[in-house]
DNA sequence: AATATACATTTGTATATACAATTGTTGTAT
DNA sequence: ATACAACAATTGTATATACAAATGTATATT
């Protein structure tokens, strides 16, 4: 059953109920897709969120706040997922000299690379994702987005 | 940090990956705040679709097929989650004497009284998510959505 | 009728997540 | 200097989820 199927036998459903139930179908569909793509490279989506934002530091360590911050999810996982990512190798993790209660995470070389080839699959799979939409309406959608 | 925020320092991935990162960021957004506002009801956001579902059967019981295809994730979970349901007496489920292999559930009249509840605290919720679009908007979004 | 195949659900197990409590560290007020 | 609050990370525990395998039942094949 596609999703357009799934809300039609909601439609006796408030237009705004609809609308976040079809946001988490969508959601999911997307998930599931991804997931699968980065289970060759053996990280979890959330990993690869780590993986990419450490990137983004351009070689500034991050802490394990801004990487929760940034994650929109619980510090309580941060610490476990950093753990994981560590026993991979893809980041090392140093206790801060200056200030003792701060860790500095950082991605390691090897975690660069491993990036580098999940980041190919990945752009194969958003694109197959997004297949249906122009440009025009990505812009409109992350436009729409930013509205919540 | 705020969703624009975090996307913003994201910059310099291409806007297909944008998209999805914004989408999951929102979603994440919206469980959060469903999740917190069905806690006081100890139904999780899965359960509550379970009983919204067999609410919209209109009295003809759904097998775990069914409510695993509406759902849109794995059946694996479908058995444990109405164990729970069953546990806090919103539904019940007979073994089909036609079928043995199917079962046939059903939400409870408790259930349907715990899901009034539920629904009116669900509504202000989704107005308060959405209330920064219009309902031009929402089509919009929803039909965006369909491209899915 | 006996056996194989497909189907619907359940169970087992490993991993992930949420929430609460704890530990260790720093800064501040007395 | 000591005590206390604030902070950052970790740990414990319970629950949820994902995936694989097993169980029980119906249908098809010979």
């Amino acid at each position: 059953m596609n999703v357009e199927q799934i809300i039609k036998t909601e439609k006796e459903i408030p237009l705004e109920s609809r609308t976040i139930i079809h946001f988490m179908l969508v959601n999911n569909r997307i998930n599931e897709k991804i997931s699968s793509v980065l289970k060759p490279y053996e990280v979890s989506l959330q990993q690869f969120n780590v993986l990419r934002i450490l990137r983004g530091q351009n070689g500034k360590p991050a802490n394990l706040s801004t990487l929760n911050e940034r994650m929109v999810t619980k510090m309580s996982n941060t610490t476990r997922l950093v753990d994981k990512l560590i026993l991979k190798g893809f980041v090392n993790r140093i206790t801060c000299p200056s200030n003792r209660r701060k860790v500095e995470i950082n991605i390691t070389s090897e975690g660069k690379k491993a990036l580098i080839k999940m980041d190919t699959a990945m752009k194969t799979a958003e694109k197959k994702i997004l297949k249906n939409l122009s440009k025009k309406e990505l812009d409109q959608l992350n436009g729409l987005f930013n509205k919540f």
